[in-house]
DNA sequence: GAGTGGTCTAGACCACGAG
DNA sequence: TCGTGGTCTAGACCACTCA
């Protein structure tokens, strides 16, 4: 079927994950011993692993070993909110929020996000989720402290960042359009470092800005989902129907 | 910087590359030689050629060499409609995309998709996009019997497979709402293998299911994009605020 | 200090593509 | 046929984790 070694080697694990014999936070045979048994060399069981890895099965931790790990609840970002499946009793952890704040000068590219000048004074938001011990989604949140300056929420219960848009409207500051760029990207060094994925796992990166009826933008977010658990839903209703009404 | 050797490497010929050093359809020099270039093995300038091809930056070719690709167009998907951003003259060569067509069954995944029961019958079309010599994209688009048969356009300017909707609508079926789903992950060897991109490349994978008013899925679609060349955007406008006139 | 993964070496052999 | 990339080997050396 598979006609690589190393993907072969994959499946089988894979398998013994998935039937069980593998259980979460187990440890795998170190690389040598796993080499062994598959009567491969270390590289293409590193290969193995990292497909592993990818899909978000293992993580690896450097001196420590590969470790099977929990299945974590999906991500959804459904029409700009996240909607994370809390699937009932699944998962014997919760998820938890911990938001950190200060205050930054807008470059190049926060600049032209915000539509600010460069050198603003904006308010970045980290919210980093966590279920258990795993790191599970990243949001950077920037607030341009002309539009408003919020008491950062210490704890909360929105992983991407949707509280910041209701903290606004409490203050006045209405949000009437929201726009997402979603692309589809390697993680980079310090993401994958920060969501303990590697820098060839595929991440869902949305870039989105919120504006209000004057058209000024009055948030914008930098989501890191991991590609293996997340995915992002929008539904349109009656498109392309206005062409015979407008005149 | 990058503590990596093959990171430095494949700045170096990123480099190259970007400041016309090295141009469109040049090949590069081969792997043993770059090896001798840079000093180091084959396997680690492997390792940085790796890193371009998944920046779309070069294309690999087995038996033939390494080739720097030609500025593609960027695929923008928007609000449910393929917008590929002509981007006027930047371009000489445009976009042709090829439409093949056939009868097929519906499985486990398409049934469920479609909402139709194992065994349907599904009209599939395969458009394929190219810029030159180079795929582009890749969209199938499923269309029950049971709800049209249509000629297959043999040329179509839908990258994505757009028009299909319109013909439905043209023969009476109006889509009434449009669902996506989207995913970044890696691509599969048959979709690396058709599109000339790695399996190491991550894509952005969109589902799109439309419906008519009585909540028929009158067709579905997958496409892939690769990520480097593709981005989705869908904006919102005023959102939350029917919580007030809800009952 | 012992054991782990991370990076890199210097080859071998095979599969593919073009002349 | 020959040069290319694709896969794999069998190590070396370093960096990290944990007892």
């Amino acid at each position: 079927m598979a006609g690589n070694r190393y993907e072969e080697i994959a499946d089988d694990i894979r398998q013994e994950i998935r039937s069980g014999m593998l259980k979460a936070d187990d440890r795998l045979p170190s690389e040598p011993r796993l080499a062994k048994r598959y009567a491969v060399s270390v590289p293409t069981v590193r290969e193995a692993l990292e497909l592993l890895q990818n899909e978000g099965l293992i993580e690896k931790r450097h001196g420590h070993g590969n470790i099977v790990r929990r299945p974590l609840e999906r991500i959804v970002y459904t029409n700009g909110r996240s909607a994370a499946a809390y699937s009932g009793s699944a998962f014997d952890t919760a998820l938890s929020v911990t938001v950190t704040s200060s205050e930054i000068t807008a470059e190049d590219r926060l600049s032209a996000l915000l539509r600010v000048t460069r050198g603003s004074r904006l308010t970045e938001y980290v919210y980093l989720s966590r279920q258990g011990e795993s790191p599970h989604s990243l949001a950077r949140v920037y607030v341009p402290c002309s539009v408003a300056v919020l008491d950062p929420p210490p704890v909360s219960v929105s992983p991407l960042g949707d509280d910041i848009r209701d903290l606004l409207a409490a203050s006045g500051v209405e949000t009437t359009a929201t726009t997402e760029r979603l692309t589809a990207r390697l993680a980079v060094p310090a993401e994958a470092k920060r969501l303990r994925i590697g820098t060839s796992t595929p991440v869902l990166a949305v870039e989105r800005v919120s504006m209000d009826a004057t058209g000024r933008v009055v948030e914008a977010a930098l989501l890191v989902l991991p590609g293996h658990r997340a995915e992002a839903v929008f539904t349109t209703r009656s498109p392309a129907k206005e062409l015979e009404t407008t005149g």
